[in-house]
RNA sequence: CGGGGUGUGACGAAGUGGUAUCGUACGUGUUUUGGGAACAUGGAGCCGGGGGUUCGAAUCCCUCCACCCCGACCA
């Protein structure tokens, strides 16, 4: 993209509306603008970083041989009854009529829908277990939004339901699903806490938290050297029940959740299949989810310096930037483009900073944004010889050609 | 929903009774171009809404709304 054709806001004072650092930083950036409590418009920056995010989650649930869907937003109030989720989610859903005066809510999440597909097209043990995804946006009237978009009132979540022929099929795949979500945010680059958790609102026998850690995160954790972790909400005192060691106690901010949803769900809507002996059982249900946004905004907390976001190469919404020093300079901005076309063409997702701004301003939003790689195309162009930086970074003299080889 | 706070050009702020000020940003022109340029010039605000007090209200009073922070809740 060519900077200035693109669309990439920055503003120059660090915002005072927030403590957040994330919040902070992502509007600073441009990634995202406030229209209303808890209601944000993503730009494209904010976008580019999504898509990362959702890249990595889209693989690892494959791995996990959970297949991709899209539920619709809307469902009935009856089919929320029949789990007794009208009432459980109660003011926290947002709710409509249609023409007809039929009554729906914008989903929270779709436990019932997801058993709707089971209930249709899983009938016999040898259909399961059976997992299936999506990746849209969700609706909760939060009494009290905050953060910026790490608690919205519309947020990307993914999330993710299986069903299982028994109890040991769930555990073994509950099992695959805590690998796929460590895998996923390991490689978003979070550093992270897993701990046993509520079940909470969505009931269910067991479920665990997966917590970004954040100096200013939502939630206080415990851990232990032993390996135990915990929501110190569930305890009474900070002491490991395991080894009687006292807990270090840290903030994190809640990224993923897992949970074993047993009948709760299977039950109330008889979702039932036919096993090997011709008998129907109830199925057996497990839930993941992961918010998008809050993975965005934990990734920021933890990869950030005085100059803005330093995202992980692999997380920034580009890779590199071509900086032209003066855009008046044919020889300057012929190089650059030649450099851009390189990367272009090599896949590399690379900015061309084309503005006719100073070199001050174009190096200040790239380390804002949080691009690793600056290429600077200034004095030297017509030796062919430009800067490689990355960000921070010392600036080393490079010829034009060995650029994408720096780079990858 | 309880407690606290804030609302003034696009953004950030000053202004405690006499008709709105500053910075940034934006437009135009000239000179600039290796770390957030300089000069000149210009446009932009019924001071969150409504009501009241007053000769006169951004300023005082009432009321509503919005947003932020603390608490319960969650991905």
């Amino acid at each position: 993209m060519r900077f200035s054709k693109y669309f990439i806001p920055t503003i120059k004072e660090m915002p005072t509306q927030t403590d957040f650092i994330s919040q902070k930083l992502m509007l600073k950036s441009g990634m995202i603008k406030q229209v209303s409590s808890g209601l944000f418009v993503y730009l494209p920056t904010f976008m580019r970083v999504a898509e990362k995010v959702c890249g990595i989650i889209k693989r690892e649930m494959e791995k996990a041989d959970s297949v991709p869907a899209k539920f619709p937003l809307l469902i009935a109030r009856e089919d929320l009854e029949a789990t007794n989720r009208w009432q459980s989610f109660g003011k926290e859903m947002f709710t409509l009529f249609d023409r007809n005066k039929r009554e729906y809510a914008i989903s929270p999440t779709n436990e019932e829908y997801a058993c709707f597909v089971a209930q249709n097209y899983i009938r016999s043990y040898k259909d399961l277990p059976f997992s299936i995804y999506q990746i849209q946006q969700k609706h909760r009237d939060e009494i009290r939004p905050r953060g910026g978009v790490m608690r919205a009132r519309e947020f990307l979540m993914k999330d993710a339901y299986s069903f299982h022929a028994d109890e040991d099929s769930l555990d073994e795949y509950y099992k695959k699903m805590e690998k796929a979500y460590r895998n996923i945010f390991t490689k978003c680059g979070l550093d992270f806490v897993v701990v046993n958790a509520d079940s909470g609102a969505m009931g269910g026998s067991g479920s665990q938290e997966f917590m970004a850690l954040a100096k200013d995160g939502e939630a206080e954790i415990g851990v232990c050297g032993c390996g135990f972790a915990t929501n110190t909400e569930l305890l009474s005192e900070h002491i490991c029940p395991h080894c009687g060691k006292e807990l270090e106690i840290l903030r994190a901010n809640e990224v993923g959740h897992i949970f074993k949803l047993g009948t709760r769900y299977t039950d109330a809507l008889n979702l039932k299949y036919v096993d090997e002996n011709n008998q129907e059982k109830l199925m057996i249900m497990g839930c993941y989810g992961i918010g998008i946004e809050r993975v965005i905004s934990s990734i920021i907390e933890q990869h950030n310096d005085e100059r803005g976001i330093a995202f992980p190469s692999n997380m920034a919404p580009f890779k590199a930037n071509i900086i032209v020093i003066n855009t008046k300079d044919e020889a300057q901005v012929k190089l650059a483009e030649e450099i851009y076309e390189t990367l272009q063409d090599a896949g590399v997702e690379t900015l061309l900073d084309d503005r006719n701004e100073r070199f001050g301003v174009k190096l200040a939003d790239s380390e804002l944004i949080g691009i690793p790689y600056n290429i600077i195309v200034g004095k030297r162009a017509s030796e062919g010889v430009v800067e490689f930086q990355k960000r921070r970074g010392d600036k080393l003299e490079a010829l034009a050609g060995e650029i994408l080889q720096k780079i990858q």
